[in-house]
DNA sequence: TTGAAAGCGTTACCAT
DNA sequence: ATGGTAACGCTTTCAA
């Protein structure tokens, strides 16, 4: 049916091996030949077909990429920096939403992986690496982002986010928050990094943190700013409700401050909000959120040169072990956390990011 | 290095066919023998090569996906109906950003072409169907997604943008406005279908529309919410700023909000304001957003059984013709346009939607 | 019920 | 500088 090297040799009258050389440019091939070639290519319309390639080279110049929520612009971001980078080299992304669900997240991989991909790229929903110690076994490099698992040695890439459970905690604390809950995240890593960031701060800080202070956001179905709304619920229904919440993400954020202005309370006055991740709807909301920049397109274009110096390195030093690449963030403050004080920069992003 | 169909047959003593028959259930086999391979399919890891399989039968279970921004919830969200419906068909779904440039959109779609997709789903930048027609012609089933060309008979799934257009138009006349603008999107099928509802229906009403009426958002490198920003600017340094905005999308539509906000303008009273695409962030803006819901996931569902329908198509069945397929969206009625008359049903969708 | 042989479109190797 | 041949892993066709 299509066009294929064959048809463009016997045109040509040579043959068809010559083809080949001279659509990849190999040197063994004159100028000539290979504008003739480039010529009937144009003309014919003539598509290499990276299947075959693929299985004579063993490489499918294919990388996964799954991620837990395709509608989250966190990983919209990074799959977009991955595959900028990527597409460069002539790689390219195939991208799979597991939609939290970590029996999905299996399947979609096994499917992934049924194409022979040079890479894969999860942000696992997992709660342990079980399901994903066979594919390292299969020999392709597999690279966690943003969520990695103890006793589990991969590559990785993501941020510190023990650093920023602290940046955020010292920000509440620095415009005089004492009294600070924490809407806690998924049982990933990042949730419990950044708990851990928020519990450590507050202790070298002399604060208490009681444990009605800690609310666990439901998992899965429900949208993320519901749990916003539940959690500030909650809290207020508290005898003494908190006067700053650091939230696991931005989402929960949103919601919080959408229910606190729902009942009248001041942000940031009576009430600060810091989320984390720094989406780009930040400053629209309804009290622009302050945040902790992740960086998300900068996390997706390491992720995508680790798999690049993985794959591009030569037979013999592969076993290199495996590299961990932890960005640190910056502190973004808006209205929900400018008190008119010392920080008081309103969305300018103070710190190393 | 990886195990392969040969390993599983010496390893069980038969041959590499029946193998081939056992896993794909042929009924020739017997269950004994497929339950034998099963078993040692488990034990191995094995994984079938698609790449391989794809050569021989012609047909590689993918379909590509080309959409100007990945980072737009609209096309995130088509992005998971689409995937949600042809994964349960074995179809995998490969996902490529054009970032709105038409040029990277023909490269992208060009390497996409070389995977042999069964079928190219397009949200195009282009601004002509050229760069099109050679995919058409090399047999591969193309679906326009939101965007479609006059003169170019492709297969179409999409929203009624001129009713779109009408019914936003109507809601801000129902709710008293006399003066409309109309903040436009890109040179696409939807920018100008909307434009023309806008135009028809207020032509209907007997309401002018200055030419200063109709803002041009900039296009391609600035974020969608500064043109709303910048817009909204324009228009109120008019002798007679309007008292209603149809802007081309929700993004905007927060751009202009934000503005108004700053600069004290009441939304709805002065100004009232309605976007199209009922963005899930709506609610969480400062002034929480009127829209026309675009049935965004439905669409993607939708292309998804219009690919199915083609491919599963028998032999002679092909030549059935183009198809479109136009969703109807219905309205959101919240604080941007409730002026607490008759139509102000908070947050309630209104419509066939 | 099972299997041998041919072939899918390409690249790698070695010869010319 | 050019080309013949084998191989990649699988499915299809046909024969046993």
């Amino acid at each position: 049916m299509a066009v294929k090297m064959k048809d463009i040799a016997d045109d040509l009258g040579i043959s068809l091996v010559t083809v080949s050389k001279a659509l990849r440019n190999h040197p063994d091939i004159s100028l000539k030949t290979r504008e003739r070639v480039a010529a009937r290519v144009q003309e014919l319309g003539y598509r290499p077909n990276l299947a075959a390639r693929s299985l004579v080279t063993g490489r499918s110049m294919l990388v996964g990429f799954v991620v837990p929520d395709l509608m989250h612009p966190f990983f919209a971001d990074v799959a977009k920096g991955l595959s900028a980078v990527l597409r460069e080299k002539g790689y390219f992304v195939i991208i799979s939403s597991s939609e939290e669900d970590p029996e999905l997240e299996c399947k979609e991989i096994e499917h992934m992986m049924a194409h022979r991909l040079d890479a894969l790229v999860v942000a696992s929903s997992q709660s342990s690496a079980e399901a994903l110690a066979p594919i390292q076994q299969s020999g392709t490099p597999l690279i966690l982002l943003d969520r990695y698992f103890d006793n589990f040695e991969a590559h990785f890439v993501g941020s510190d986010d023990y650093n920023a459970g602290k940046i955020a905690t010292e920000h509440l604390i620095e415009i005089g928050c004492k009294r600070i809950a924490h809407i806690q995240g998924p049982d990933t890593s990042p949730g419990s990094r950044r708990l851990k960031g928020f519990l450590d701060t507050m202790r070298k800080h002399g604060l208490e943190v009681p444990p009605e202070y800690i609310i666990k956001a439901g998992s899965g179905d429900v949208e993320g700013d519901e749990h916003g709304i539940q959690a500030l619920r909650t809290l207020q229904s508290l005898k003494r409700p908190p006067d700053g919440i650091f939230c696991f993400n931005d989402v929960i954020a949103s919601g919080v401050i959408l229910e606190a202005v729902a009942q009248g309370i001041d942000v940031p006055k009576t009430l600060a909000v810091i989320g984390c991740g720094n989406l780009h709807s930040n400053r629209l909301i309804r009290v622009p959120l302050s945040s902790v920049d992740q960086r998300s397109n900068e996390i997706g274009r390491r992720a995508a040169k680790l798999i690049l110096d993985i794959v591009q390195a030569p037979e013999g030093t592969k076993p290199a072990g495996t590299k961990r690449v932890v960005l640190q963030g910056g502190l973004v403050v808006r209205a929900s956390t400018d008190r008119g004080g010392i920080s008081s920069r309103p969305g300018k992003k103070i710190g190393k990011g």
